[in-house]
Formats: C-alpha cells, sequence, structure tokens
DNA sequence: ATTTTCTATGCAAACGTTTGCACAAACGTT
DNA sequence: AACGTTTGTGCAAACGTTTGCATAGAAAAT
C-alpha cells in the first residue's frame, strides 16, 4: 500500500538539469521552448512515467476537467444509456465525470449541485428531479458555473438544454394509430404536468386535430406515478366504457405494457380491437409479447450532445444567458402490439 | 458565468483579525483553539459562506476523498442497481465517486485505472471486463491504491471481493426444480470459465449429486454471448432431441427469456412440460409471460458493501495483501415459469 | 562597434490549505 | 525570583503546477 509519490516537474528538471518551468513548457508545448529540449524532456517524461498532478493543476488554474451530472434514478435503463453516452463523449474529450442521484428529491439536488460547485466541477449535467419548483437556488449555482439541461428540463432555468422532440414524436406515434384506422385513440399520461408529459400530449392532440378526429375527455386518463401497475387500472376502466376505445397511446412503456398485461386479461386482441403504442423502447418492449410499438429514444446520442453543448460553453465563456434547446430526433419502431395486416 | 471567487481562508482572517492558521484550526477543531475564537470564526464562516476548496486541500494532504468505479457496461440493470447502491453508500460516508466503462475491454480497463490514479482517487471499486486475463497491470496499480472487486472478480488479484453466493443459488435454484419432481434440468451457461458462470456450473453439479440425479452431458449446453438470442437457439437444440429435458436453469435471465420464447413457438407447456428458472431478476423477469422463476441478486448491498470494505481498508492501511471474499446472499424468486399446482 | 530584436531559459510568485515549530502571556511550582 | 507548564496564537514552509517577467546570449540591424 506504499504511498509511491508520482514523479514530479521538479525530479523531471533536476535530472535534466533544467528549471521546473522549462519543463512544465516543453510539456505544454509552449512555442518559446526549442525543438531539441522539448523533445529531451518528452522522452524523459516518458522514460519516468510522469504523469501531471491533476489536482495541483486544477488548484491552481481553477480548472478541473471534470463535468458533474446529476439524475434522478441512475437505475433506469434510458438514463444509464444516457450516461455512457455522456461518458464516452467526455472521455474522448478528456474529461472526467462524476455522477450523482437526486433520487427526484428537490432539496438534495440542490445540496447535491451545492457540493459539486464547491468540489470545482467546471460544468454540470442534470436531469431535473421530478416536480422540481423551486430554481431560484439553481439560478444561483447558474451564476456560478454553467449548466447543461436534458431529458428533464424546465424552461425557468435559462440555459442549455437536451430534450427529445417529445411532441413530434408522440404526434408521429398517433397518426401512425390513425393510419391504422384508428379513429378512438385513447392516451394514458401523468397527472402531474412534467415537461415530458405535457408535449406528448401535445402532440396527441395534434395529431387528432390533425386528422379531424374529436378528442374526448373520457379517452384522457392521466396518473401520478406513471408505473406498469397504473398503465393495468386505467386500462381496466378504459375497459369497462360503454363505448371501448380502438388505441391506447401510453406515454411510457411501462405504463404501455401494463395496458397490455390488463387487455390480455380481457382476452382482447391486439392489435385487431385495440393497439398499443408505448414510448422509450426499453428492453421490455420486445419481451412483452405482442411486442411493443414504440418510440425509440437515442440515450446515449442525448448524452453525448449535453456533454458537446456544455463542453462548447465552457470553452466559449460569456455572461450572456443563452436559452437554447436542442432537440434530438426519434424514431418510431413498429411492432405487433399495432402491426395490421 | 463571472466565475465569483469562493470565500478563503485567507479572506475569513482578515475579517477576524487573525491568522489563517487560527482560522483553519478553528474550523478543523484543533484542541489547541480556545472555545470562544472557534464560535467567532464559525459564525463568520457560515455568514460568508465559506466553503473549503477541496482541490487546495487534496492537493496538500495527498487525499481526495474520490473513489473510481469502473464497470464493464453502465447501462445494464444489475450494474446501476449495483452503482446506485455505491453512490448512496459514498455520500453517506462522504465520498464521491467517479464512474468509468470499460466496455469489456481489457486494455481500456487499464488505462482507466491508470488515469484514475493518476487524478488522485482514493481507492477503486472494479468489475473486471470480461476474458481479462493479464492482471499483471492491475496488480501493479494495486500496489499503489487498494482495489475492491465486486462482481466480475478474479482470484488472481489479491484483494477483497465481493460476490453473491453464485454456487448456492444455483444450487438452490436446481434443487427447486428437483423438489417440482423434475429430473432431466438442462443448463445453459458460459463457454468462457468466468468466475460466475463457472460457480453457477458447479451449483448446478452439486444439486444434482446431491440428490442422486446423473449428470447428462447433452443437457450441458454452453455459448459464447449468453444472450437472449443464444437462449433460444440453444433451447431449439434442447427440443430437437429424442429426449427432451423437463427443466432448463439457465444461468442468465435473457438466456432464460430466450428459452421461454423458444418453447412459446414450439408450443411447449411451461412449467408442466418444461420448466425454466433464470438468474438476476431482472426487469424482463416479470413481464415475459410466463413470469420467470429466477434468482434475486441484491445489486444495492453489493454495492454498499464494496464501498464500506473499500473505505475500510483506507481508514486502516495496511501493508499486507488481504484476499478476502465477501458473499452475499441471494433468493429465489419463484414465479409462473415453475410455479406446479 | 553599438544597439535592437529575437530566442530560449530561469526566477519567483501565486493558487488555498495544513501543520511543525516558535513564541508570548498567564499561571503554577519550587 | 527563577523556572517550568499550559494555553492560544502566528509564522512560514510545503504540496506541484503555471505564468508574468527578467535576462543571457545570439543574431540582426544600425
Amino acid at each position: 500500500m506504499s504511498k509511491k509519490r508520482n514523479t514530479t516537474l521538479k525530479e523531471l528538471s533536476k535530472e535534466l538539469s533544467l528549471s521546473i518551468s522549462t519543463v512544465s513548457r516543453a510539456l505544454n508545448d509552449h512555442p518559446d521552448i526549442s525543438q531539441d529540449t522539448k523533445e529531451r524532456v518528452r522522452k524523459l517524461a516518458k522514460q519516468m512515467n510522469y504523469v501531471p498532478n491533476l489536482f495541483a493543476r486544477g488548484f491552481r488554474s481553477r480548472e478541473t476537467h471534470i463535468l458533474g451530472v446529476i439524475v434522478p434514478n441512475i437505475s433506469h435503463l434510458f438514463t444509464s444509456t444516457i450516461l455512457k453516452g455522456i461518458l464516452e463523449e467526455a472521455e474522448l474529450r478528456g474529461y472526467r465525470v462524476i455522477i450523482s442521484e437526486s433520487n427526484n428529491n428537490e432539496v438534495k439536488q440542490v445540496e447535491m449541485l451545492n457540493t459539486m460547485t464547491q468540489f470545482g466541477v467546471d460544468g454540470v449535467l442534470m436531469s431535473l428531479a421530478r416536480k422540481t419548483t423551486n430554481v431560484e437556488e439553481i439560478l444561483k449555482i447558474l451564476n456560478r458555473i454553467p449548466i447543461v439541461l436534458f431529458d428533464k428540463v424546465s424552461s425557468k432555468i435559462p440555459c442549455t438544454q437536451i430534450v427529445i422532440n417529445e411532441e413530434e414524436a408522440a404526434f408521429n406515434a398517433v397518426e401512425h394509430l390513425i393510419e391504422l384506422g384508428k379513429q378512438r385513440i385513447a392516451i394514458i399520461k401523468e397527472t402531474e404536468n412534467s415537461y415530458n408529459s405535457e408535449k406528448r400530449f401535445a402532440g396527441y392532440l395534434r395529431a387528432l386535430n390533425n386528422y379531424g378526429i374529436p378528442v374526448r375527455d373520457k379517452l384522457i386518463l392521466s396518473t401520478e406515478d406513471i408505473s406498469l401497475g397504473n398503465g393495468r387500472r386505467l386500462t381496466n376502466i378504459l375497459l369497462s366504457m360503454k363505448k371501448r376505445p380502438d388505441a391506447i397511446f401510453a406515454i411510457t412503456d411501462n405504463a404501455a405494457i401494463g395496458a397490455i398485461k390488463a387487455l390480455h386479461k380481457f382476452k382482447v386482441k391486439i392489435p385487431e380491437e385495440i393497439a398499443v403504442v408505448g414510448f422509450s423502447n426499453s428492453i421490455n418492449s420486445t419481451i412483452v409479447s405482442p411486442a411493443l410499438t414504440t418510440v425509440d429514444q437515442p440515450g446515449d446520442k442525448i448524452g453525448r450532445t449535453a456533454v458537446r453543448f456544455l463542453i462548447e460553453e465552457l470553452a466559449n465563456p460569456t455572461n450572456d444567458v443563452i436559452t437554447k434547446t436542442v432537440e434530438i430526433k426519434t424514431s418510431l419502431i413498429v411492432r405487433d402490439s399495432s402491426l395490421m395486416v
């Protein structure tokens, strides 16, 4: 466990009979240093296995090359796919990544944000906790370091935001159902007006309007917690109606799978009697039978894009507030749950 | 974006007409400092919103309170559940966590390990890349900082290892099948002798032996890549046999789900004709129908335990090599795929 | 031959914190 | 009165790096 010290500039300089500053500059490819010297230094550095002490460097330059990431819950496939993208892109660009979970707790979220700035991260990538209402504190921190939001975002926070084209994706999903000849299309959404739910609902409405299909309040169901169980429960309600819907658009895969389970129980034919479309393209969507038609969200692309924009901002600091929203394209993956022959 | 400076000890000391060292000691509750002074300092520190610069501190004390984590692939539910446990426990104990992915690439794995030590992490938590054979480099790094392995471990690396009781879990799973009256129990495992696969296979063998059931080579199938598709493929082979098995134990849920899909296709009754048991308790196991009997691996507990042992080692540094293996208990979750009435 | 410019290098300060040592004041002990 | 001890505080060095400024020597311009 003997904490062997790392080679330092000092040691290199002694060995080479140069000053520390010359060695430092040589390694940083400073134009003032002669080619000759640079090569000598580099060679010895490699030989002595020199690695710069990032702490000393970060300490001095006030740049840590660390990005903070805060997500509500790391163990969601979509989230971890985004993280994958973030990790890859960050590594590519020479940044390290510190990850924290807010557990959908607004207070904790601010706490982590504070710890991270205290710690000296260069910037933060964040997906907001559900029901984040008090943005006061976040705005304060935004004054100190750049933040890029992704997935769960808020228009109240003036910064770059990376989202998928929620509205359009929902539009396409519902349009697909309409093209199948479906007319009574139910939607299962969240009660809470989260950004995502709102947008998806808007897409649903636009599709109906676009095709001149009346919007029926009875077919619009909401739930606090958009889970498999609630998908099942709400579908049971739909099935108990005099005039049943002929399609269900659930704004998450889990709710859609709950719907399929409920339909299964009542021996409703999918998709002939009722077609089902979900949202997310989670693995489950291929496991359930019939396989679920769903919207594919390219998580890793969201992650990569978020990193790119953050680093961009770091490179070009400005005092202006930039409220830029970047939309990542999704695609509808049609499977058996809406495949009419 | 105006990078406002943080309050420093210097500023506090000036304000209080004390020396920097006194202020530092006061905040660290050093016994030499009078109660009176301590209180004055603390009060002002709070008021001026002082936060210690962790970089300066880490730089000086050579302790960063950062743990490095390296996993093969972050976007696996089991992995991200472990990460969740790691994050929670680390936060609880005042550590921050840096996460990297090796993508199952041995070279990259060593690279990340190096970067992390260079960066100054206090210790590393790691799940090995598949087919990690050259442990040379890892051993070198182990000389410099403590490492705790979890999930994918190797006996070639002398350090604390956190695993689940693979052998026993497999034994229990197979025992369960035997208790159902099954006699021709097939196993779908990995070709590569990974730690996990090996142990699970050993448990399978022990259960058969224990109950005096002959081990039939034909019923032992292996695959390079233990995926859904291969689970399906191998099950097709099993179904083509003259004497079909009456149960299948797949060492991963995905393979088990592949098996179920194949059985489904050939209208084999589950579990009456052939029962199926998986391993992992992934979400999919409840989505597939019939729901899959599987081994629940408490990921977060593994994560928490790993962190605990690592921090323990950090607190009590020693030059001895400690090769301790900690086994986390699993439990069998019986669902429809092996529920005989 | 003198001055200017350029090139390559070194000196020293700075970043914010911790900590060994010194020291002054107050008190207690011979 | 002289000498320890204790208590509270400050000085200054150290951690490894970067960087503004100075400078020595060489080359170029006068």
